[in-house]
Formats: structure tokens, sequence, C-alpha cells
DNA sequence: TTCTTGACTTGGACAGAGTCCATCGTAGGA
DNA sequence: TCCTACGATGGACTCTGTCCAAGTCAAGAA
């Protein structure tokens, strides 16, 4: 991740502030942030970087396959820069809280030929949910 | 499902002609709709039902347990009908056709206890992606 | 180094999905 | 039949995300 700015050069794309800031607030493999969150979080380091500009950048990173989009809930899109590894996701039905995770086996050997009804399958997208310790001891548990 | 009626009066429900529409809408198991798709086939049936109300609805029988919540997109949620049977999601990546699919073996089986975290896992939701056999075959695809 | 230009950024308007709330209506029991 | 608490209504509001016209600047050319 953290040549993520070389190759997106390598790309041909301008190198500007805004670009570099987003992929530095992403940088480090296991966060899941909103737009909104990464916006925050760029802001503090360009005080003037545009939310409009936030959303362009991760949606371009998305392109190049560079990070991950993640719909868990039926709220905001987080984002993933852990691209490089395939993994799940576990989430916290109490408090929120996401992690990777690595099943066993492909996701896709479970689905039988007869359940495919003609389609070319080529992932599967695995949301596991239950509570985390904190949550499953009676703590209260913010979102 | 075409007891689902039955069910919310045992439930203590008043039975008002707008609860009746919306389940008669849900009714066959075999559909996917989004909230504004329920109202507006809701709204052939009685034309003056509110989307207030459709929501309120639908979200008292997720509650109940007698419909089931999918996101597969960012979009819109959809709701299930078919709660009775426990299934999972193939979904076109082309025309956003979803079907029904009945993985073998236990969705949970796949998650070593090495890769939970210590959380009380309950269950997993599994979308499915790739191409139903007419966008495989170069037709367009209509979202 | 300076010039040039098209790629990039900006902020605000806009749109889709969903929630909230004050008010009105009515299902169903007394 | 009458009462009233539960449910319906519709419009305002929030949240998430997209779009656009105008301004800015990265980086190659000279
Ligand atoms: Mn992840
Ligand atoms: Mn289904
Ligand atoms: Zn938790
Ligand atoms: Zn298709």
């Amino acid at each position: 991740m953290s040549d993520l700015v070389e190759r997106l050069r390598g790309q041909g794309w301008r190198m500007t502030a805004q670009r570099r800031v987003v992929a530095q607030v992403l940088d480090g493999d296991h966060t899941h942030l909103t737009a909104d969150e990464v916006h925050a979080r760029a802001s503090r380091l360009l005080p003037e970087i545009s939310r409009a500009t936030v959303y362009n950048t991760l949606g371009e990173m998305v392109s190049l396959g560079e990070v991950i989009e993640v719909a868990t809930d039926g709220r905001a899109k987080r984002y993933d820069p852990n691209a490089r590894r395939p993994h799940q996701h576990l989430v916290c039905s109490g408090c929120g809280t996401i992690r990777d995770v690595h099943p066993t086996g492909s996701p896709l050997g479970d689905l039988p030929v007869a359940e495919r009804f003609g389609f070319t399958v080529t992932e599967a997208d695995i949301t596991y949910r239950g509570l985390c310790p904190s949550c499953a001891s009676g703590a209260a548990g913010a979102a």
C-alpha cells in the first residue's frame, strides 16, 4: 500500500496533493473506512480537500484494483486497502466492528453446477455476522 | 406466505387494508423487490397507500422474521418473502437479476475457530456474482 | 526556467433511499 | 355504537453519493 502512489503514477496519473493524502489515509491494510471517514482524516492533513475529490479518488483506486469496495450493511460503502490478499469479512452485529477473515476452501466450491442456472459465476462475497467478545459479554457496544 | 396475514394477526396486529396489500404484493416466494417497487405494486391495488407505510410494514415483517432484507449492491435494499428456507443469492453483474441458490454444506463451516477472533458467529450471507446466460452471450443486459 | 494545456479539484446543486413526526383515521374491543 | 390506542399519511429532513461549470495546477515542451 505504501507504494500505491508509485503504482498510480505508473498508470500515467498526475500526482496531486489530494491523491497522495487519500492514499496516506488508507495506508495500513486493516481499515474499512467510509468515504466520509476518509474525507475527515484527509482533511486533517489537507484541510481544503473536497468531498467530491475523495469520492473520485476512491473510485479511481477501486477501478485500478488497488482498493476494494465493501458493503456489509445498507449504509455507506467502506473502502478496503487490503486488495492483495483475497478475504471475507466478519461483522459484529452489536458495534459494527469489521474484521478480515480467511475461510478455508474456495468460496465458489460450495455452489453446485445445478444451482448455477447457467450463470458464469466468478466471485463470492461472504459476510459473517455475530457478536464480538465485548458485545457478547453484555457491554453495550457503540455503533 | 399466503397466511402471513394470519400470522400477523396472531401477533396481535390490526389488520389494515395497507398491510394486507403489502403482504399480497410480496406473495410468491421468488421475488426480491425494493421498497419502492413494493410501493408501486401496492399502489395499483390501493392507490393512496403511502411510502412511509410500505417502509413501516416491510420493517415490521422483517422484525417478525417473515421477510428478509437483502442488500446485494450498494443500492436499495430488497425484500425477500422466502424466509422459511435458508438460502443465498446469485446476482448477475450485467443485468442485476437475482436468483435464490442453496450451497452445499453449512455456510459457517468454512470459518475456522482461529479466524473467528472470539466472535460468536451466527450467520453468513453469501452473494455469488457472475453473468447470467443472456448477459454472458453478448446481449446488452439492462440494469 | 517559463509556458501551455488538459487533467484535476472544488463547492454547490441535485438525486436516490430511507427516516421522522405531527396530525388524522380507523380497527376492533367495551 | 362509541372510544381510543394503534396505524396511516405526506411532507420535511438526513444520509450517501453523483454531477457539473468554473477555476487550478502538474508536468511535458521549448
Ligand atoms: Mn477487508
Ligand atoms: Mn432470496
Ligand atoms: Zn461488537
Ligand atoms: Zn444478466
